[in-house]
DNA sequence: TATTGTTATACTCTATAACTATA
DNA sequence: TATAGTTATAGAGTATAACAATA
């Protein structure tokens, strides 16, 4: 068995451990997806938060600042574009008038349908070419039980932010 | 079987597909790794370099930022920074005084093999944790897979560069 | 004139901090 | 005074373009 302190290594000397080709391909795949979606005038965090908003209608901007750990003045030119868009709104809570809760409009809600989910089904398919139908099952065990382990949260893709160092 | 028309949802209705997974836990990974290098005052870009100069030593600057694609602009930083620890060296060739070939210094070396390399396994070995030795055998097969059929170069990182649109 | 590496400039993105309004 | 959202400012990072040396 391989010595667990040295990481693997092909016979050219290159790294190929999984942290790195997941790092390769998860860059790859983002990047994929974000030029498909360019064409919507979208960019991987607005769909992001459409997606976010779909899921959970009527949570404030805090919240969501704090689920995609962005800070709230970054939430707000997100919302601002996916807003003048008509794809969500703000409505104001009549109790507490400092909360925007943030709702799908119907446009939205079918922009999300006969927009987005085809281009996601079309991203996911070119991604796992590669692979068996059995095999993408197989893959998506493997890499869920990573996520759930790691503790990311489902259907979350935090931006990219960097993390301070402990 | 499902439709592959319609990207797979959780029951909550959330994106959960392989090529969402793999962008999610692709940035974990990457953040991850980027937040151990920081102690050794390396961004995941250096580090990358390093590596790479390592594999192929003797090659040209020109030929480094094609592969990692990566304007030459930016790759003279990077070396800047690596040369000026000590870790590789420019090397003017003399057959072409244009050409500033790269190679790995003595410490370069030492610091990739005992630093770098020790880092590196300890965050395979955190990815994945959630796996048996034989599920991250299985894993690294689709992943190579899947890095090969999409036109990975193995073992090279490319910066996340933003791809135009078609 | 063409190419390599470098430097200079400008632009984009993001975070921090100040500000307004509500409570 | 404290909180939600917004706006303003500043900083980091990157790409484009100009430049110097060499061919």
């Amino acid at each position: 068995m391989m010595n667990v302190n040295e990481p693997e290594r092909d016979t050219a000397g290159r790294y190929t451990g999984n942290a790195f080709l997941l790092a390769q391909i998860g860059a790859h795949a983002a990047a994929g997806f974000a030029s498909r979606i360019a064409g919507l005038d979208l960019t991987p965090a607005q769909a992001g938060l459409l997606r976010l908003v779909a899921w959970q209608p009527g949570q404030s901007q805090q919240v969501l600042a704090r689920q995609i750990r962005t800070p709230p003045s970054r939430l707000v030119l997100l919302v601002d574009h996916l807003e003048e868009r008509g794809l969500i709104e703000r409505r104001r809570n009549p109790d507490d008038r400092r909360h925007h809760a943030l709702y799908l409009t119907a446009a939205g809600g079918q922009f999300l349908k006969s927009r987005l989910g085809p281009i996601g089904a079309a991203h996911e398919d070119d991604i796992c070419a590669a692979l068996t139908p059995a095999e993408r099952e197989q893959l998506r065990g493997l890499l869920s039980r990573i996520a759930a382990q790691q503790g990311l949260i489902p259907g979350v893709h935090p931006g990219y932010q960097q993390l301070k160092a402990p």
